[in-house]
DNA sequence: CTGTTAGCGCTTTCAA
DNA sequence: TTGAAAGCGCTAACAG
């Protein structure tokens, strides 16, 4: 194997004046540098990284929790994440936690194994990281969910206002004149965003002075095809004058729209499905998904943008809320001559 | 940071006995094992992995190559690969590469930068590998193409036959009725897979002696939703006369059923659609999706098991074909009374 | 600007 | 069965 003392050899330079050329750093005469740099060319020499990081026993690796691999809007946002980390010289690795699991105990096992400069965990529950986030030192964002509230220096995160997202959603079916709405989403002891998108559901309903019983028109299940599948059909039985449901994810709202399909149930014309996260697949189901849409490339770009600022000065931590869309498609219709009411947000 | 020296203080042992026990040797007295053991488990202790790994300048990474995000199989697939290599010492590092990138050369500068011991390649183009994979000299495997025709003494492969699949799927629309197929698939200059099936179904087309125009009746496009509802709005202007389609995916299924339905046809009452994959949307699909299925979990799991042996022994490569599945849905109409005439595989 | 040198934490001879 | 000591390849004081 080539090591660096090859190429001080070859290039008639000490060890320590490779290392400066090989390290970027200013402190070398321009002729020194060239020419370690010619021979670094001809032999292809690549340091070799376990040494280098030996001493600062750190690496160059951001990890990426990705908590639910069906998570399609993770999916989409781990894309982008790695195409923006991969321009900078840090190095992603990714990481998939069940929905069910605790993302920051793997997040602790991660550090042991793997030193990560900087953490970001797409999805998570408060109640893990208050129970064990403390044992992280380094810089990490949360992604969709809000960590404002933990308050841990060294957790950023950014979001949607799910609360807000929520209430707007119940606004928007009952401007569409629903009375009776069904809500599907995660359960409430796993997934924070339910809690929090359910939080703005009520808030919703109050506000129109609709009646709501949590009881019967929500069911919970895990953020796939299936346990929608099931979800839904449990709230058909339970709920049978449901005129529309808010799925809390897209994928969900695919679970259920088959689920009233194989109930002889026509969507939208028996029964209206709105949808959440505005997925790819979306726009291309049948029918289209109504929806609201989570900007994957905005939430990407802004938490890869806040880490690699938290990286390096040692900032506050940010917690930035970013917008969400509505998206009509053709899964929720409405109940009313004039159409939907105007609702515009931003 | 805790050290082996720390450990060793402790213990009452010195450095190189403890080296034994955390590598598991068995000249260690029990005694020694026993209270070592016990000190490491204290302090969660952990060794520095860049430091174990300096002599050897080899990680206990096996890189993961995933070629187009898009490719929900190949989503699954890396699920299933990660957990079942977190249950040996390795770890994963996932890379995915744009479906038109150049895999090789991007698993040419993984080995550079991360030193992997293995690499699963999920989808690739054996041009790429026969110009670079030269410059690879750790064990591979190439998963959901077939290897053995590259001929690389350290590339593995696990696949379905996708000439038989080609084949089988038209056998199986033509025993339905069909005479006049389109077919949407990839790119031929990129995707060996898409060349192979297309090479299926003209052998199928022949057996039957039916008439089959590519030019006319193939479409290619990236394997995303989006490509495929434009691809098939192509085919749609040209073929006019088709009565279904086989698309290479079920993701450009889904992308073309969406197309049909916006130029208001019905499927499958004017067109028939069938995919390819069997990933977890095409059931929930409306409607849903009838598609020849590759089971993910058996393609992870020997592609896994046949890397950990090449990486073990220093075996011949091993080819592996796996069978592929008939998932009848709704999407494809039989155009003859009797229904679809029984074909079974196997 | 450049070279010398002392480690980083661990494994692995070699000797006891 | 155990311990002492010599590196693995690189970085970073420190001295020139």
């Amino acid at each position: 194997m080539l090591t660096i003392k090859d190429i001080a050899r070859e290039s008639g330079y000490s060890v320590s004046t490779v290392s400066r050329v090989l390290n970027d750093r200013k402190d070398v005469s321009p002729e020194a540098k060239r020419k370690i740099e010619k021979t670094v060319a001809a032999h292809q020499f690549i340091p070799n990284s376990n040494a280098k990081h030996l001493k600062q026993s750190s690496s160059r690796n951001i990890a990426v929790l990705v908590k639910g691999s069906s998570n399609l809007l993770f999916s989409s946002i781990v894309e982008e994440i790695q195409k923006r980390i991969e321009k900078t010289n840090f190095k992603t690795c990714i990481i998939y936690v069940d929905e069910e699991d605790n993302e920051v105990k793997e997040a602790v096992k991660a550090c042991r194994e793997r030193k990560p400069v900087g953490i970001m965990f797409l999805g998570g529950n408060p109640e893990f990281f208050q129970e064990g986030f403390g044992q992280i030192k380094i810089p990490s964002v949360l992604v969709s969910n809000r960590g404002d509230e933990l308050g841990f220096a060294n957790l950023s995160s950014v979001a949607i206002d799910d609360v807000a997202a929520g209430e707007f959603a119940v606004d928007y079916l009952i401007g569409g004149g629903h009375r009776k709405i069904g809500i599907l989403g995660g359960d409430f002891a796993l997934s924070d965003v339910s809690r929090q998108r359910y939080k703005g559901c009520i808030h919703g309903f109050q506000k129109h002075q609709i009646k709501f019983d949590g009881k019967l028109y929500f069911e919970g299940s895990r953020f796939t095809y299936q346990g929608a599948y099931q979800a839904m059909k449990r709230l058909l039985k339970k709920a049978k004058d449901i005129t529309v449901v808010f799925a809390m994810s897209d994928v969900m709202a695919i679970g259920a729209i088959r689920a009233l399909l194989d109930c002889g149930k026509q969507v939208p014309e028996d029964i209206s499905v709105m949808g959440f996260d505005g997925i790819a697949v979306g726009e291309y189901y049948n029918p289209k998904l109504t929806t609201i849409q989570q900007k994957y490339k905005v939430l990407a770009e802004r938490s890869v943008d806040i880490l690699l600022q938290a990286m390096g000065e040692s900032h506050a931590p940010i917690h930035e809320i970013v917008p969400f869309h509505l998206i009509p498609g053709e899964s929720v219709r409405s109940l009313r001559q004039d159409t939907f009411s105007k609702i515009i947000i931003e």
